[in-house]
DNA sequence: CGACTTGACATTGGATCCAGGATCCAAATA
DNA sequence: TATTTGGATCCTGGATCCAATGTCAAGTCG
C-alpha cells in the first residue's frame, strides 16, 4: 500500500495545531487575562506565518478565550466574577440534566468512571495539580459523553477551557481537593442507583459549592468596585 | 468632531459580513443540507475573494452549520432527526433554568415580551411565518436576556441558528402556531406570578412538544433505518 | 502651559500567489 | 468485462503582498 496506517491518522490541520498551542498557553496561564497578543508575535514563535495565526485567534474569539475589535490587537480574555458566576449557573443547568438522564438511562457502565475516581483520589494523594485538573475534566466529560448527547458534548467543550483555566484555584484549597472526589463518587453512585432526584441534587450541590467556593476567591483577590474606583 | 456619530457603527468587517450572508442563505433552504459549497463560488457570488469566505466558513464549521475535512470542500450540516432531538433536549435543560431564574428574581418586567406575544398573535392571524419565526427566536432570547446570564446568551445564540433552521418545520403545521404563543404566555404568567415550578413545568412542556413534533415529522419524511439500508 | 493637529509607525484585514492533497476519468491489463 | 493505475484537473491551505486603519508622539497654535 502506498499509505502506511501510520498516516491515516490525519495530519492535523496547521491551523487547528496552532488554535490548541494558543489554547494551550492561555490555559497554562502562559499568555495572562487581559495581555494583548500580537498575531506577527504569535506566528513567530510558532514558526509559521500569520495567516494560520489569524484563523487560530477567529476560532479562540468565538470560544471566548480571547476578544477581539476590528484593527486592534487580540485581547486575551479577562477572568472576571461575573464570568465564573454566569458559567457555573449554565453548568449546573446542564449538568443537573445530565445527571437526571443518566440515572433514568437503561443502563449505564460505571467502571471507566470509577477507574477516573481511583485515579483522581491517586491524584490528590500525589499532590498532582494537572493531573487533578486534567481528571476532573475527563470526568465530567464522560459524563456527558455517556448521556449520548452530541449538542451538550460540543457546547461543554467549549465551556470546560473557561473552567479549566479558573480551576487550578478552586484546587489550590487542599482540604477542597478530596471533597472534589467524594461529591463525584456521590454522583456516580446515585446515577448508578437510579435514583433520579438524588443524583440531580448531588449534581447541582457539587456545581454550586465549586461556583460558591470560586467567587469567594474572586472577591477577595478583587473586592467588588466601588463608584469612581480604578485599577 | 472628526467622525460623526453615524461612522461610530464599526464597519462590519468583511468577514463577519460574509459569515452572515452564508448562514442566512443556510437558514433559508437556499443553500440545501448536504450540498458542497466550494469557497471560489461564495466568493464569487458575493463580490469578494475567497479570504473572507474562508475564515467565515471557519466560524460555520464552529456553528456546526458547516461541516469540513481537511482538502474538501464544505459540507452544509444535514438536518437529521438525532441533532433535532438532542438539540431539544438541551435546550429543556437550559429553558427550564431560565424559567426557575426569572420566576425567582426579584423583579422582572414582562411588559417587552407581552408586546412579543402580540405581535406573535397577530403574525399568527397574518399567516406571516417568517416573522413567526423572528418573533419566536427573539422571545426566548429575551428570556435568556432578562435572565442576565452572558454564558446562556452567547451560547444560546449558536443554537438557536439550528432551531431557526428546523422552526419552519414545526410551523407549518397551521394548528401549532396558536398553541405556541398560548405557551408563551403560560411560562410568561408563571414567571410574572413567581411560581417556579410552574415557570419550570410550562417551559419544559413548551420544549418537549415542539420535540416531540419535530421528531414525528422527521420520522415520517426519513424513516428509521433498517439493518443495510443506504441512500 | 495645555489642547489640538499632523505625520510616521505599527498592526491588522483582504487579495493574490503557490504548493500539496483529493477526485475523477481514461487507458491498460488480467 | 472488471479492476487497477496513471495523470490531468480541481480545490483547499498556507505564504506573501498590499491597502487601510489605528496608535502615539512630536510639533504648533491658542
Amino acid at each position: 500500500m502506498r499509505t502506511p496506517a501510520l498516516n491515516r491518522l490525519p495530519v492535523e490541520i496547521l491551523r487547528a495545531r496552532v488554535a490548541n498551542e494558543i489554547r494551550a498557553a492561555i490555559l497554562r496561564g502562559d499568555l495572562a487575562p487581559g495581555s494583548r497578543v500580537k498575531q506577527e508575535d504569535l506566528a513567530a514563535q510558532l514558526g509559521v506565518s500569520r495567516e494560520p495565526v489569524r484563523q487560530a485567534l477567529l476560532l479562540l474569539e468565538r470560544e471566548g478565550l480571547v476578544h477581539a475589535q476590528p484593527n486592534r490587537s487580540a485581547l486575551v480574555a479577562a477572568l472576571d466574577g461575573q464570568v465564573i458566576s454566569d458559567l457555573y449557573e449554565f453548568r449546573e443547568a446542564v449538568d443537573t440534566a445530565v445527571a437526571a438522564m443518566l440515572a433514568r438511562a437503561p443502563r449505564f457502565d460505571v467502571t471507566s468512571l470509577q477507574e477516573l475516581i481511583a485515579r483522581g483520589r491517586m491524584a490528590v494523594r500525589n499532590g498532582d495539580l494537572p493531573a487533578l485538573i486534567d481528571l476532573d475534566t475527563r470526568f465530567h466529560t464522560s459524563l456527558y459523553e455517556a448521556a449520548g448527547n452530541h449538542v451538550i458534548v460540543d457546547v461543554m467543550r467549549g465551556q470546560w477551557s473557561h473552567i479549566r483555566r479558573v480551576m487550578a484555584m478552586v484546587l489550590e484549597q487542599g482540604a477542597y481537593r478530596q471533597k472534589v472526589w467524594d461529591e463525584h463518587e456521590a454522583i456516580l453512585q446515585a446515577i448508578h442507583a437510579r435514583r433520579v432526584s438524588s443524583a440531580t441534587a448531588a449534581a447541582g450541590r457539587h456545581v454550586r459549592d465549586a461556583r460558591k467556593m470560586l467567587l469567594s476567591l474572586f472577591d477577595a483577590a478583587a473586592p467588588p468596585k466601588h463608584a469612581g474606583d480604578e485599577g
